[in-house]
DNA sequence: CAGAAACTGTACTGTTTTAGTCCTGTTTGT
DNA sequence: ACAAACAGGACTAAAACAGTACAGTTTCTG
């Protein structure tokens, strides 16, 4: 049925919550706001500093903080960070893994148009659309609160 | 990543293999010709004329042909046939199931602005559209072609 | 400079899902 | 009556996933 991992899943969760502060937050304290377990928290935000959504800072009164504009991060890059690229069936250009029929398979490419279809969709969707409040709050209010509260945690 | 299983892939096989008969079509018949295990073709079949887009014929010369024009099947109806709804998390409405902080939890129903990206995405793209000679040929051309081949396939 | 807070990377294990197979039953044409 | 074909369900082996744990590194604070 097309699913996302459970990973993902607990990332969307994590990540929003993450939007609602204006500072650095440890992998303990989002573990504890999210209800989400310490462990599988930390996984996610390692994961996501990773490929360059979230950035780090160690030690005491460290945490982690997203890279760039929270407004600007889709749901393509969120699944992507976590899952690698998004590619339907193995039979696919971008994911490397090849069944032993390439060559001869006749289907070869064609699932590519799904695959584009799926990305292009996701694309669209951005993270701060997930949170809760997007659905009352007016897109602009959103979308300026969303960036001051990121300006502050990146001069903190 | 975001994967369908490997049943909808051969599944697209065997249909595209279908797609180029003008006849009914054994399971072993398409076994042969596609190259997918002939139980796997049988599962396969029988799951698509339950959910009505193939339609089948018992007893000697029996078979599977498509129950209505292959022009107007899109991938979102083939995915959905062999994996159900399409949902990219267990906490969507259609899905029956939920989590067990569904009443308390604060994603609820926003995966569903990313099912209906998807679900969109995937009625654009037609079945036939997999055919590797659709790239060749003029579109018109092609849904004339499938058109005529399901004529005859119904009639005899 | 020592210790605590926090991130980093990796490895392991039990559970769940998936893939693939097989068997028994029913329908239909010759 | 027999053989060709579909129908439905049950079972097993393999792969993927979720969750956890641990050993290491960096940085702030007193």
């Amino acid at each position: 049925m097309l699913k996302v991992n459970k990973l993902t899943d607990y990332a969307v969760v994590v990540l929003c919550d993450l939007l609602r502060g204006d500072r650095l937050r440890s992998a303990a304290d989002l573990a504890t706001s999210s209800g989400v377990p310490l462990p599988t928290v930390s996984k996610i935000l390692k994961q996501l500093a990773r490929t360059g959504i979230l950035q780090s800072a160690r030690g005491v009164n460290g945490g982690y903080g997203f890279a760039r504009p929270p407004a600007g991060i889709s749901m393509a890059e969120v699944i992507e960070a976590l899952e690698g690229p998004i590619a339907v069936t193995g039979c696919v250009e971008e994911s490397g893994e090849c069944c032993e029929f390439v060559h001869q398979c006749p289907m070869s490419g064609h699932w590519n148009a799904v695959n584009v279809a799926i990305r292009k969709s996701l694309d669209e969707v951005r993270l701060i659309d997930m949170l809760p409040e997007a659905r009352f709050m007016d897109p602009e209010d959103l979308t300026r609160v969303i960036a001051e509260r990121h300006a502050a945690a990146m001069q903190a």
